[in-house]
DNA sequence: TACTAGTACATAGTAGCGCTAAGTAGTGGA
DNA sequence: TCCACTACTTAGCGCTACTATGTACTAGTA
């Protein structure tokens, strides 16, 4: 991964998971998975497996546990009320910095 | 300065600075004012001046150092052309991530 | 003179996050 | 038997922003 992509994705990379996870419970795998299809590529399965942990504690999702029909049993995560609340910090966050930006650009300078 | 910002500035921190300083070169200082009045009201002094000796040594800037009327001499940065690629670089990577978190944010999802 | 506020820079130590690397565990196919 | 894929875990590292504190110079003021 790029350095700066690396550094970049700190801060916003829970804030994808969480916007993933809206109304779309899912597993690690699958949430690495998904990453990937959407462009993240080179997103290290631990990352995303030590982010779970994290929002976990953090108490912003619900786990449930479920067999797997191929390897070991699967954690889903939903998001909760808790975790919509940060969701929606997340994006506030993130438009203050984008405008920001995205001004910054414009201006040239 | 909220949590969810200090760990979203990691990474953009860099590129803001090397965007202000694009055609305008300036001292430190004086970049945390004018961070401060783009709307980064908490950036820590001490962050800026870490910053712009990074900067430094990885040879993003030039450095003059100009007698103040009021204070110790300025140490005046202005972007060159290892700068300025990194700065393309650094938009290139924004807008990657960019554009991924405003589809994230239509879909809902 | 002594004190305060503003200007200007520097830096040691800390916390947090993504990455690297290595591991465990289960299934199925060559 | 070996490999590939699925699925999760975790110790240690590097990087960056923050906290806290310090130095140094000027000007105003009590």
């Amino acid at each position: 991964m790029g350095k700066q992509m690396t550094e970049m994705l700190k801060g916003t990379l829970e804030g994808i998971v969480l916007a993933l996870l809206t109304g779309n419970p899912a597993y690690g795998y699958e949430i690495t998975t998904l990453l990937r299809g959407q462009g993240f590529t080179e997103i290290a399965e631990g990352t995303v497996y030590a982010l779970l942990v994290r929002i976990e504690q953090k108490g912003l999702v619900d786990v449930e546990k479920r067999p797997s029909e191929k390897g070991p049993p699967r954690k889903v995560y939903s998001l909760n009320e808790q975790g919509k609340k940060e969701l929606d910090e997340f994006w506030n966050t993130w438009s203050f910095l984008s405008e920001r930006l995205e001004h910054l650009r414009k201006e040239g300078k």
